[in-house]
DNA sequence: GGGGCAATCGGAACAAGGTTCCGCTTGCTT
DNA sequence: AAGCAAGCGGAACCTTGTTCCGATTGCCCC
């Protein structure tokens, strides 16, 4: 096998205004997601790059491959900070919970994504695969440690519990009356045996 | 104070043609929804109540008018349940997993409604309120009595309780290693003190 | 340095769905 | 039976996603 495919943000050999304009549109896509959530219209954010809707096309071809690329970085540290957590924690329920306390204030900070991630749109199945293969591992091993330790019933699969955090997470922040940290929180204490 | 507004399939005076109308579109929004989900496009539901779009708007403003008196029924039973269920069982908490199950089987069962119930699209604030008005209630009374009896925590309140089990219904029946009940159930075992 | 070509671009054009609006039809009253 | 207001239908318009192709331009080679 050759070098990896690392994705479009990459880019091994393009011309310098492509790379330029990826560049832009990745700038301008973090910065209408802030202001306008990751369901933003394409020109918007092609507008705020300076570039035609094509060019947004061409580069990210689905929706999820742009906010794949604009939060990849905030997805590796989580998915690393779970063995992290594990190894500095007293009880690998403490870890867990640490973890999920991430992962919630990750998803209540980006306004839509929980809802993004959940959907049925088929424009966002590429993000929901990405997440969920980068994250449910990891969960997995923090879970099966606290189950080895008795902290937690063992029969609760970490691709269930990713996403019932991430249910939980939809609508924060919309209505102060809904605290979804409290309820992630009722969750997790729920998987006590 | 004269008579309730009971909304508009009720209909108080009208010509007979748009009583008509408006049981058409009814029934043919029930098909509809059972058929497409709670998002089926307007034309579609017209066509099938062979009506103009016109028809439609006129007597439903706004889709979650539709989706409420599509749902009307239900949901005046489920919020009957809470009292009966309470009545009849042998502990306020017994009573409240009962009545939450009940609900879980109705959001899970209608394609959509999960969704539209947290979505903050204008079209579905009417949806939201209706819901909202008539089952929290329901839900704060068995809450109140469970609490009363030690065998939840006082400090949760039935509305984000039910925003949570509303959020955990999302996306049931899409996948099949996703299930809502299972962590509804966890997260009411978390409800313990 | 400049020619040529393939990569890349821009944005017009098309599709889908929601919503509005108004001329026409028709039920009901007298 | 006539008249009129309630009610109807659906064309037209708006927003947003997506495709496509003629125009542009970076880059390689001479």
């Amino acid at each position: 096998m050759g070098a990896p495919d690392r994705g479009p943000q990459t880019s091994a050999r393009k011309r310098a205004d492509a790379r330029r304009n990826e560049q832009s549109l990745l700038e301008a896509a973090a910065t209408a997601f802030l202001a306008a959530g990751v369901d933003v219209p394409v020109r918007d954010i092609a507008a705020r790059a300076g570039v035609g809707v094509g060019t947004i096309y061409r580069h990210f071809p689905t929706r999820a491959d742009l906010v794949v690329a604009v939060y990849r970085h905030q997805v590796e540290a989580a998915a690393e900070a779970g063995p992290t957590l594990l190894a500095a924690s007293d009880t690998p329920y403490a870890a867990l919970t640490q973890w999920i306390d991430l992962f919630v204030d990750f998803l209540v900070t980006k306004h839509g994504l929980a809802e993004a991630l959940q959907s049925d749109d088929a424009a966002f199945e590429a993000l929901h695969a990405y997440f969920l293969d980068r994250l449910v591992p990891v969960c997995a091993r923090l879970l099966d440690a606290a189950a080895t330790t008795g902290e937690v019933r063992p029969d609760v699969a970490a691709y269930e519990l990713m996403r019932g955090v991430g249910n939980l997470c939809i609508g924060a922040g919309r209505d102060p009356r809904y605290d979804a940290r409290r309820l992630v929180e009722l969750l997790i204490a729920g998987l006590r045996p």
